[in-house]
DNA sequence: TGTTAGCACTCCAAACGAAAGAGTGCTAAC
DNA sequence: GTTAGCACTCTTTCGTTTGGAGTGCTAACA
């Protein structure tokens, strides 16, 4: 069967009440509705036809209908207008925190939280490539060193390191110079036994202090422990009756918590390099989560320099509006694109 | 009125049942309970002299009875029967996490979740006396200068600062070598402008990358806002009706979400010195969070050093199983205490 | 041939009422 | 001081009823 142009009107009309009030739209509720004025005897003729589409469907007989996931897939893709852009007052807020990417990401999560009632995980920074850009040992007293590690992308990890005798200033600096010397540039692949027993040799003794700077290291090149993840807002989703029974909002609330989302994340952004931030609808099961079976959820993808992006993801009912996020995101998307701009220049 | 010996044990009864129930406990369920023979009329008019007296309370004529806040204290007070203590089994998953605070402390707050099937925060460690320990400043590319500050207690903080111009080796030798003489030892009130005034005029021409720095400092000595509170099993208050109706849901995950408990958490720590961990119970309105009225928590403080200490809370509904979770509170702290004391020596 | 009015039918949700059960307070007897 | 007994109260549960919303179908209409 063909989509018409009326039946199309029509699935716009049930999606577009249903968004709002979340109850099942009757035939009589959408004769009403302006634009088309039809009978609602041929809205149920045509309302027949969607359901028998897959489009929308009926609780039970003699209830209303309500949109399928094809449905909002349908509407998403390509019944979806634009709203002009929210103009988010959140430049102050956000510069405010900037300079601290970690508290920037937080607030974040919660503005979004806020200006859209619906829950919020933001994803910290991922770096692709990561390589050693320096390598600082310093004696603090007699029996710490801190080892600094910066990468690539200017990433500072530190760790202190006990030792069991102080060391003099000197065998400090040779030991800084040796590690620099071998491993600057290097990404953690590259880092074989043979380069490690050559420093070892050259450090002459110092051993079990070059093995505790190699293991700090090797942490802070492979570590993905920081890579943090802000939420905000789960509660915004118990305002949504729909999804607030108790069975569902355990596992919800689980999936939250634990961030469970964020392993599907890690598929590679693919590339397309539009200027689009790569926002994404997921509708249901699109999501991939179980638990989310009855949630939609929408992504960004932010980027902070070559290489280095994070995600944004807002969590709503599937009846959320849809727009407002997307319009929303894109504001923000802007935003950060600012503040980043601002921070590497 | 007397609170007599059999008084006592008849509200040990009620709490204890009412503990397992969650159910308003009436006369006859009580007069079955096996240590006293009573019938349960007699039990009737003790129950009647409690209500008197504050410490239990019906929900409406004709239903059992269910503690108050005051009968709940008078439980934690003097009849709580220490449960000897669990053996955790978290010593393997501890230790494998205890080489960063973080890490250890998220770790924590999930197992302790878990295992008492009630919600978890756990604060990270404050400093009380914040002196700077000190300063390092490297230069990592021609564009960036990486400041590093070491507190007491080896906190490092570290923050990039961009420069204009590149700055040769000596001088940043210089800087480091006027820093760390004016500054190592002092707490933020020291740093008075006397002193800020010589060091810039030592320094000759830098005056940017100095104001910089101190910025630095003053951001590492004072900033709170690594304050990081760790939560954990909030779906677990979705357990108990008594807690999950919606309006309050609303506002305990919100009281979670925004850690707003820890304020009141900034009380200094009376000192009483006894290796007890300071556990604590606050029932209900004690909590002074007003969300948190129909809930208990139980709290622990841990202390890693002289001066540094943190707080694990476990949130709970009224009737939360105190002897188990004090005696799980207990055993962790002694625990972490070890961990501890391993990792300082 | 497409649209509409009308009607019978279905199903849910809210309202009502009756009945059961749990528990109390009081009185009188032990 | 303790207990048995009884009347009373209040909640919970369950089935019944009723109203309303909405559909599908049929027949009439343009």
């Amino acid at each position: 069967m063909e989509l018409s142009e009326r039946k199309l009107k029509i699935m716009q009309a049930i999606i577009k009440t249903y968004l709002e009030t979340g109850e099942p739209v009757g035939s009589r509720t959408i004769s009403k509705y302006s634009d088309l004025s039809l009978s609602s005897a041929t809205i149920r003729n045509e309302m027949s036809d969607l359901e028998e589409m897959g489009y929308i469907v009926q609780p039970h007989t003699s209830a209303g209908r309500i949109p399928t996931d094809k449905g909002y897939r349908l509407y998403v893709d390509t019944m979806m207008e634009g709203k002009e852009q929210e103009v988010l007052d959140l430049k102050e807020e956000l510069r405010a925190k900037a300079d601290r990417m970690d508290t920037l990401l937080k607030s974040v999560a919660k503005l979004l939280a806020n200006q859209t009632n619906y829950a919020t995980m933001v994803s910290g920074p991922q770096y692709k490539s990561k390589r050693v850009k320096f390598i600082q040992l310093t004696e603090v007293d007699e029996s710490h060193l801190l080892t600094i590690v910066v990468l690539d992308g200017n990433v500072v990890k530190n760790e202190m390191i006990k030792i069991t005798e102080s060391v003099d200033v000197e065998t400090v600096a040779k030991l800084n110079f040796l590690l620099n010397t071998a491993l600057n540039g290097l990404d953690v692949s590259e880092m074989n036994l043979a380069i490690i027993q050559q420093i070892k040799e050259q450090a002459g003794g110092y051993n079990s202090i070059i093995d505790a700077v190699l293991n700090v290291v090797g942490n802070a090149l492979t570590q993905d422990d920081d890579f943090e993840v802000y939420t905000s807002g789960a509660k915004n989703i118990l305002n949504y009756p729909e999804l607030a029974d108790k069975e569902n909002m355990v596992q919800l609330l689980d999936t939250f918590e634990e961030k469970k989302l964020i392993s599907k994340w890690d598929e590679p952004v693919n590339e397309t390099g539009d200027e689009n931030h790569a926002i994404q609808v997921y509708i249901g099961n699109e999501t991939q989560v179980d638990s989310m079976k009855d949630c939609s959820m929408v992504t960004a993808t932010y980027k902070i320099n070559e290489g280095v992006y994070g995600k944004i993801g807002i969590v709503g009912p599937k009846r959320m509006d849809y727009d407002k996020v997307v319009a929303t995101l894109e504001s923000l998307m802007k935003e950060l694109d600012d503040i980043f701009k601002e921070k590497s220049t």
